[in-house]
DNA sequence: AACCAGCACAACCGCTGCTAC
DNA sequence: TGTAGCAGCGGTTGTGCTGGT
């Protein structure tokens, strides 16, 4: 037995608001407040809408100090980094745009900035696995499909993106790090990396054997567990890879993650070593290489890197964020700084540790 | 000029969590 | 402790606009 709605479906009104409608709910609440109840709110003023309606129209488009449209690219940067960070939770997101609704927000993400950021990869990876997985149309396919929620895909994808340009070596560019995934999860994922033909790809170091909690420097060695208990100088929470919430989505259930510390933490850090300029260690070669490499990256050029269209494509998203490097850095540091270091995708750690959402409970109190 | 496809935005729907009883 | 009702949230749908053919 369902229950009971909120209103009678058939003596309300749907569709767009008059200018009449909005004039009548905004003068009443200008006067007497919502009153705590919204379902009773259109009888009061006298409009024949579901309370449910009312309420979003009010928060959607009659609130004072509403900003609609224009958004600015710092704005961008904190809408992608949050939900990197913490996912579709918009209004959450939106507590931390002044002015900004949650709707807003969401339609600004799923039309422009997904897109402007996702860029034609996705498409074309989607359009690869239909087309070569015979199971891609199939019952099974949906129901795993289903089981890799495409929001944490869309994260990964985006924080492997970066990562691949920050740290060479890092989880995401290391599969033997990777957890046991469903076969299916597993060809998605790796159909993903391979979609990218990320051409930083090629530093990625064959590593430990999977299972193996490791902590590795951005050169790929293990780093001294001792060292970071007693407080590595170059250590840093900032470099922490947190992926807690995606890796809960896209390990198979029976499949223990094997990089949690017990806290549902992932294990393995990037940490800068001591004497990262001394290019005499071999291990440091490819990265220095790398890290020239990506210099020219940065800079547009492509020299090192055979520059197909696909891997041209590939980086669009940080052309058409202005395609400079601050726009790298962006990413990366606001990520780092107000999120991953809280070591959780969860975004109470992320609230309690770095405070960033403590507007959060001011969102719809006005 | 007409048609169509894609896009942007507003609004709706249904589920979840919280709270009062 | 269980239940009902509400607010809030996120996903989805509907609609109007715009640009291309």
């Amino acid at each position: 037995m369902g229950r009971a709605p909120c209103c009678d479906k058939n003596n309300v009104k749907k569709g767009p608001w008059s200018p009449e409608e909005d004039a009548k709910l905004k003068a009443y609440i200008d006067q007497f407040g919502t009153g705590g109840n919204w379902i009773a709110l259109p009888q009061k003023v006298g409009l024949k809408r579901c309370g449910k309606s009312c309420r979003l129209r009010w928060l959607n488009y009659l609130r004072p100090n509403i900003k609609h449209g224009g958004f600015s690219e710092e704005e961008d940067n904190i809408i992608c980094s949050l939900y990197i960070s913490i996912g579709s939770r918009w209004s959450i997101i939106a507590a931390q745009l002044p002015g900004r609704t949650d709707n807003d927000i969401k339609n600004y993400w799923n039309t422009r900035l997904k897109k402007k950021l996702l860029g034609r990869r996705k498409q074309s990876s989607n359009n690869r696995l239909s087309s070569t997985n015979p199971d891609a149309n199939g019952v099974e396919d949906s129901s795993s499909s289903q089981a890799l929620s495409n929001s944490a895909l869309e994260r990964l994808q985006l924080h492997m993106q970066l990562q691949s340009l920050q740290n060479p070596i890092s989880f995401y560019n290391n599969p033997a790090l990777w957890p046991k995934l469903h076969p299916f999860q597993e060809k998605i994922l790796l159909q993903s990396l391979s979609e990218t033909s990320n051409p930083l790809m090629q530093y990625a170091i064959p590593s430990t054997q999977q299972g193996d909690a490791q902590k590795v420097d951005i050169y790929g060695q293990l780093v001294d567990s001792d060292a970071l208990q007693q407080g590595h100088p170059k250590f840093s929470n900032s470099n922490v890879v947190s992926l807690e919430n995606s890796l809960n989505v896209i390990t198979s259930s029976d499949s223990p993650l094997p990089f949690t510390n017990g806290k549902n933490v992932m294990d393995l850090t990037i940490m800068p070593r001591e004497g990262m300029a001394d290019q005499s260690d071999a291990a440091v070669q490819p990265i220095s290489n790398f890290q020239s490499e990506l210099e020219n990256f940065l800079n547009n050029k492509t020299s090192g890197f055979t520059a197909q269209g696909d891997q041209i494509g590939e980086f669009d998203c940080f052309k058409e964020m202005n395609g400079s490097r601050d726009n790298v850095n962006w990413w990366s540091n606001d990520f780092e700084t107000k999120s991953a270091s809280s070591n959780s995708w969860d975004s109470t750690s992320v609230l309690q540790s770095e405070g960033m959402f403590q507007d959060y409970e001011l969102g719809y109190n006005m």
